[in-house]
This record gives structure tokens, C-alpha cells and sequence, in this order.
DNA sequence: CTTGACTCTGGACTTAAGTCCAGAGTTTAG
DNA sequence: CTAAACTCTGGACTTAAGTCCAGAGTCAAG
């Protein structure tokens, strides 16, 4: 039988806020943990995978809500579907990659142009700041 | 003298809606505006500037507290303080393009790997959803 | 057994960023 | 002038994602 591990473990391991664990078992995006007889929750190897597929999801932006529709995924038998909805979060990443390389050359540009030092009005980011162009 | 505008105007030509115009002046992210002798506000020129401004931030993930810190750049007399402030949004983000691109590419290796038919456990987005590997 | 660390619950509180509202006054098109 | 459209204020409400708390029970080391 595997090991298994109170919520203060689970949350050292997993890098997550025991308050925060309790919560997301509150909200629905853990299931209800196995208790003791105590009352006390007990944790598996499974929901430490999870709980560090959620905080890397968070890392990278994810709301909960994406985070729990990937997670569901998991026990989809529609393999396209599946593979749709992968899709979906793809053209999302690429789209936010795409504004922020734009703002990165924006900035690299500006960074490049600025002496740093000198009168404001020499100042290229300053300048750009006040007159933007549109997105 | 420059034409100057309501916040219904503001608000259309700049894209964020009135009671959020209201709302970043509450919080201090707008200075308050000049009024008519009824009360109503009045705008110019560089309030719309500052509006898209924010409202760009916002699409690029900032939080109002950065780009109030961006914004205030604007009346920095410090040259040197700018290019520096400039340079860690810089390193902010390339620093999210880079997970953003890990996610990417993990994201594209799944889709291509997965047939998009068949049984659930040939396809390798729902394993790896159920095993990651650490960020 | 005692002590210190751990865990339980339900609910209140927090922050960010709005969003909505009522009731009153103002502006403008016809 | 009238009606429709616009704007004012202060405060209440919303959503997301926690965070904190009190008071009570439990576990583990010595």
C-alpha cells in the first residue's frame, strides 16, 4: 500500500498553503480528502501530482477555473475533445506570447535608445510614455 | 484652445467604461478631472492618452499598481531611475515569455503526439495531464 | 502522561478591479 | 419648452483567490 500524508506534508511538498489546500477541497478543484477516524485528511501520491499541476498552472497565469477544465480533462473519454480543448489553451498561449513580445521589443527598443542619464526631455521612455501609439 | 470632452466621450473613445473612468479616479490612477460649473467632468487630450495607455497595460497583464509605477515614471525628473524601472518591467517580461514558451512548446509536442481518436490511454495529452514533471 | 505540534470547522476578512444603483440635477435635439 | 440622454454622488455589491481566526480535538516524542 502507498504511503500516505497528512495536509501539512501535503502542503510543504506541494508548495502549497495548507489554508490554500482546504480551500481549493471548499471550491471543488480537489476532491474531498480520505479523513481518519479523527477527521484528520489524508493524501496519496495522486493529489500531491495535482496540487503541483495547480500551482504550476497558477505560475503560468492559469485562473483556477482554466486550471480545473485542463484538470478535467484528465478523466474525459473524448479523446478529440480532448485534444481540442488542448488546442484552445495553445492559441491562447500564443496569443499572449505574441502581445508580450511586442511590449519586450517596445521596451528593448526604448532601453537601448535611452542614455540614462541627462534632461527628461532626451529621455526616449518618457517620451514614449506620453504618446503611446495603439495595440 | 483644445476641445475637450465628457466622460461618455472619454469613455467610447478610450475603451474603458464610465464607471471604471470614475472608479481609477476614486483609486487615484487618474488625477481628478477638471469640471464644469455643473459639476459634470471635462477631458482632454492627454486624459484619453493616459486611459489607452492603462487600458493596454491591462490587456498585457499588468496590475494598476504597475502601471501607476509605469505612469509615474512620466514625471520622474531621474533619467537614470527611469531607464532602470524600465529595465526590470524588461526582465518581467522576458521572464514570462520564457514560461509562456516552455508551455508552448509542451503544449504543440502533445497536440502533435496525440491521434485525436481512439482510446483514452493512447492519448498523451491525458497522460501527461496526470504526470507532469516539475516547472 | 504531558507538552508541543498538528488538525478540525465555519465563518469572517482581505485585495484587486471593477460594477451597479437610486435619486437628483444637467444638457441637448426637436 | 419638453423629452431623452447624460452625469453626479456615495455606498453597496461582485468575483477571484485566498488568508486568518477561535475554540476544540488529536498525535507523537520523551
Amino acid at each position: 500500500m502507498t504511503t500516505t500524508i497528512g495536509i501539512g506534508q501535503l502542503a510543504r511538498r506541494s508548495g502549497v498553503p495548507i489554508d490554500t489546500v482546504r480551500h481549493y477541497e471548499r471550491i471543488g478543484l480537489l476532491k474531498p480528502a480520505a479523513r481518519l477516524a479523527s477527521g484528520y485528511r489524508r493524501y496519496g501520491e495522486a493529489e500531491q501530482k495535482r496540487l503541483r499541476f495547480i500551482r504550476r498552472g497558477k505560475a503560468l497565469g492559469f485562473t483556477l477555473d482554466e486550471i480545473q477544465a485542463l484538470l478535467s480533462l484528465g478523466s474525459s473519454r473524448d479523446v478529440a475533445r480532448v485534444r481540442g480543448a488542448a488546442s484552445e489553451r495553445l492559441a491562447d498561449v500564443e496569443r499572449r506570447i505574441a502581445e508580450l513580445t511586442r511590449v519586450r521589443d517596445g521596451l528593448r527598443a526604448l532601453i537601448a535608445a535611452c542614455p540614462g542619464h541627462g534632461r527628461a526631455e532626451d529621455c526616449p521612455i518618457l517620451n514614449a510614455l506620453s504618446q503611446e501609439s495603439e495595440p
